[in-house]
DNA sequence: AACGTGTTCTGACAAATGTCATCGACACTT
DNA sequence: AAGTGTCGATGACATTTGTCAGAACACGTT
């Protein structure tokens, strides 16, 4: 019996999906967390074969939690199920130790088979996600660059940026136009909307 | 038997809910479009009892969608299906005819419920939401500011969406200091955001 | 020790943005 | 015919944003 635990936070995705792989005759979903802080302990608890992770949750992202079960529990398999097939996202899976990467745009046939596949130390990833993620290329910004275009998000003014990252204004503008150079766009909403899109966030 | 029309544009939700709402006794999934504007003529073909559509979909909105089926297909009852519980978009759910609005965080179990109360001819909504919808108020935006403001997303400078609406640049200033004002933000992104929450678009 | 890279700041400048008063054109009332 | 309202446009203005050069400091490499 294959052991499942389930992070996603929507409802209905959840409820739907953990009744549809209990269908599976040689699956059991032991456990479903709707916040991402609740991985962790909730896998140490119940200690699943494969955990099935959403990476946009409340709480602690799908990715760091991937590195967590890694850390924590490395018999336990991680697959990231997401809505966004963007190469960064991709990208950071593969480097927190997933084994498999799949976008809920997929038929719902595959999934169960994806989680066989990763048990059996397969890695499952979307062909077409993998060559994005190879030419997309490896994130040009640095850390302060992120946090500032992170702040940005929802048209936040330079003041409002500034004192939530702790910096001057003068420096948050020098950042975000280092931000905008580098993602080659001609202002912040640009810049973030193509960082979100790259997953460089 | 009840005949159910499935619009969702993420093939695994798609596939779960036809799945799950297959399993129902007296439930027959008849049609699954994953595109908006499929949803008429599939629906005057299929003739199904009830209608589940997403707002959110490639080509014409589930809220268009749901008007065209009031008019063309009066017996076929609506049920709006949605990830946004945004006060707009309810009142236009109810003013395009719909029988019914869910919110994709709910349980699974409330949806084959929620089928059978609006075929019963209930209206079937979530009371939070109706009571946010309420005091939300109607809609401040003329159609200009609305134009002018979704044109404004994702960081187009004033020339962009000169061009795109066209207008004069100057004017289109006007529209989007209009707009701010009404919006009580400070910025043309977060008066984006703000009518996009309130789902005044 | 010298070099490169990233961080934090300043000052100066040009361009874009937000605000406001005002105007003409047009469609409605009364 | 005069009044009212909306729509599109203009010009002027202050503020915000984006760009650039430079300076000081910390950190690693080589």
């Amino acid at each position: 019996m294959i052991k499942l635990l389930l992070a996603e936070d929507q409802g209905m995705m959840r409820g739907a999906l953990a009744l549809l792989l209990g269908l599976e005759e040689d699956m059991e979903v032991v456990a479903q967390v709707g916040n991402g802080d609740e991985i962790l302990p909730t896998a140490l608890s119940e200690r699943p074969d494969v955990a099935l992770l959403d990476i946009e949750l409340p709480g602690r992202s799908g990715l760091d939690a991937a590195a967590d079960l890694r850390a924590q529990l490395p018999e336990c398999r991680v697959l990231i199920l997401t809505t966004f097939g963007r190469p960064g996202y991709l990208r950071r899976a593969m480097e927190a130790g997933a084994s498999g990467f799949l976008v809920k745009d997929g038929p719902v046939e595959d999934l169960a088979a994806a989680i066989r596949r990763a048990l059996a130390g397969e890695r499952v990833i979307d062909p077409a996600l993998a060559a994005a993620a190879l030419s997309a290329g490896p994130n040009p910004l640095t850390q302060r660059e992120r946090d500032v275009l992170a702040a940005a998000v929802d048209g936040a003014t330079v003041a409002d940026i500034a004192a939530k990252v702790h910096l001057s204004p003068a420096t948050v503008r020098n950042y975000l136009s280092a931000a905008i150079g580098k993602t080659q766009t001609r202002n912040r909403m640009e810049a973030v909307r193509e960082a979100r899109q790259k997953g460089w966030l």
